[in-house]
This record gives structure tokens, sequence and C-alpha cells, in this order.
DNA sequence: GGATTATATGTAGTTAACTACGTAGATTTG
DNA sequence: CAAATCTACGTAGTTAACTACATATAATCC
């Protein structure tokens, strides 16, 4: 046991963003694995759209809750692998709007059962006493009551 | 609710990242509130040396758990800021010493009350029915038992 | 004890997110 | 309805991690 995984709570972003990267790592050789040509930074979007097939670049950047320049940045890797393609749209020309090529959802198809794969793997990891994924849900939850900051603040004047 | 977090733990890399990022810019202006020049990115190294006050490099490479060359950027702010000072190690050439300096320990003891607030405002957002810190350990310890990986693989062939 | 291998550190370049700023088109308002 | 504001998108530059490669010293092994 190093310092860091002693320190608790204080070194909680490290540790998240540690576990992410471990996580994301193996991704991109399961996908490998299975001969799919597939980064696991494009899924957020390309899961979303083949929920909402279409979307603009604002749209897309909410729903997966990164920037509106990160995601044109995904969008421009998506487009050169061609499994994304976009319009202008007609009746507000400011904004372009997404959509799956037929190449795209093709993959997506191809991508079905390794997700189903991934899904079971990833569940035997956080089937523990302790749940990730509620255990996230309910720390965001959390913040949306009230942030990190302002319950510092709190307990701060409160002392 | 958008498609990202009803995608379940498909998007678990996603969603910690987001989260750890989320905490981590909090962390900045909680310093920031508390009149104290300091980025949570340092706080690993600084954590490290409080408690093991001397180690080279690598040794702090690993026990922060990141790769040697971030380690060295991160010491390289940590000179500039003379929070640490370093020296070659007579009995090894190779290895260069880290430790504190004066204004580093001094530091520290300005930050422990900061820290103190920063651990009861954490341990109010991960006090839930799943504890995020022990939800991550519990998840590390099954990464150790077998990879993200080496579970996909397994789950594939029985399949 | 010289050759090989391993270890410690460092540098260069990449990646994937970010913030800040700019422009074009849509909406609101005095 | 012109001016001001807002919204959508895009670009430039920054940041903080990474991998790959290079070099120097130490340790190991015929």
């Amino acid at each position: 046991m190093n310092v860091i995984d002693e320190s608790g709570i204080l070194a909680i972003s490290t540790r998240l963003q540690r576990l992410a990267e471990t996580l994301r790592k193996d991704g991109v050789l399961i996908y490998k694995a299975n001969n799919i040509d597939f980064e696991p930074k494009w899924f957020p979007v390309i899961y979303t759209l083949h929920f909402k097939p279409v979307l603009s670049v604002v749209e897309i950047a909410n729903e997966i809750g990164y920037t509106h320049p990160s995601t044109i940045s995904l969008l421009k890797e998506l487009e050169k692998e061609k499994l994304i393609r976009s319009k202008k749209d007609k009746a507000d020309e400011r904004k372009r709007l997404i959509q799956l090529t037929t190449k795209g959802q093709a993959l997506i198809e191809q991508m079905k059962p390794v997700w189903e794969i991934m899904k079971n793997a990833a569940a035997e990891l956080t089937n523990t006493q302790n749940n990730l994924m509620k255990a996230i849900a309910e720390v965001e939850e959390q913040i949306s009551q009230q942030s990190f900051l302002a319950r510092a603040q709190r307990l701060k004047s409160v002392k």
C-alpha cells in the first residue's frame, strides 16, 4: 500500500482518474481483440446518436457532458472515419445536424456483442459490496444538491 | 437524464473522468478561497514527501502511481515554487533525491486545516449508500485479481 | 573484468481534454 | 425595425497526462 492509497479521500480525484485510465486502456485492447476499429473515447457520441439519430453539435456536447470544442474534435475524427455525416439545418443556419452514416450504423451492430461482453466484464468488476456505478450516481446527486466547494465553505465558516 | 448516464456501465470510464474533473476544479477553488497557493495536482507528491521525506524520482512516481516523465514535470513545477529541492545520491550517482524545503513544510502546516475541511466535505459527498472510496478500492482489488481485458476474453470464449 | 543487461533520469512528441476568444445567424427589446 | 443580446459553431492555444526514445550509471554474468 502506498501513501496515496492511504491518504483516503484527499486523493479521490487522482484515484478516479487512474481507474478511468486503466479501464479506458483495456477498452482499447478489447475492441482490438475483437477486430473492431473503434476507440472508447468515440463511444459517448456514437451511443448517443444511436438513440437520438439527429442532433446538433451543442446538443451532442450536452448529452455527453463535454464542452463543445472537445465535441467538435471528436466529430472531426468520426467524420474522417466516415462513421457520421453532417448537414446544415435548413430552419436554423447556425446549426449543423449530425447523424450516423450507414457505415456507422453497421459498426454499431458489429459492436453490440462486444458491448454485451464489456457490460458483463464490467459488472463482474463492479459487483462488489459498494457498487461503483451507484456510488458515482449518488455522489453526482449529492454534488447537484450542494457542490464540493459550497460544502467546504460551509464547513469552514461553521468551524 | 441524458443517454450517457443511461448507458450504464459502458460509459464508466467517461463518468469517472468527469467526476474527477469536477472535484479537481472545486479543489482549486477551495485552496484559492483559503488563500493558499496550491494546485490539487501537486497533492500526491507533497503528501508523499510529508510521510516519506527523502525519495528518488522513480520512487515518487511509484508511490503516486504516475509515470516517471509525468512525475518529473510535477517535480519541476514544485522546484520552481521552491516547495521541494533535490540532490544527487552519493551512493548511486544515477539517483536524484527529492525532499521538501522549509517553505514546503510550512505550506503543509498551513494546508492541514484546509485538508481537514476537504476531508469532511468529501466525506459528506461520498457518505451515501454505496461508498465511493470503498467502491474504488474494491474495483481495484477485482482488477488486480483479473483485469478488465482478461475478463472480457474469458467471457467471450465462454459464449 | 569486459560485455551485457538493468535501472534512473531526462527529453521529445502525442493525446484528449480544457478555456478564451471570434464570427455568423437568430432573437429580443426599446 | 435597428441595436443589443444570445446562441451555435469554430479556431487557437494551454494543460496534464501519456509513450517512445536516449543517456548515464550500476549490477550481473560469462
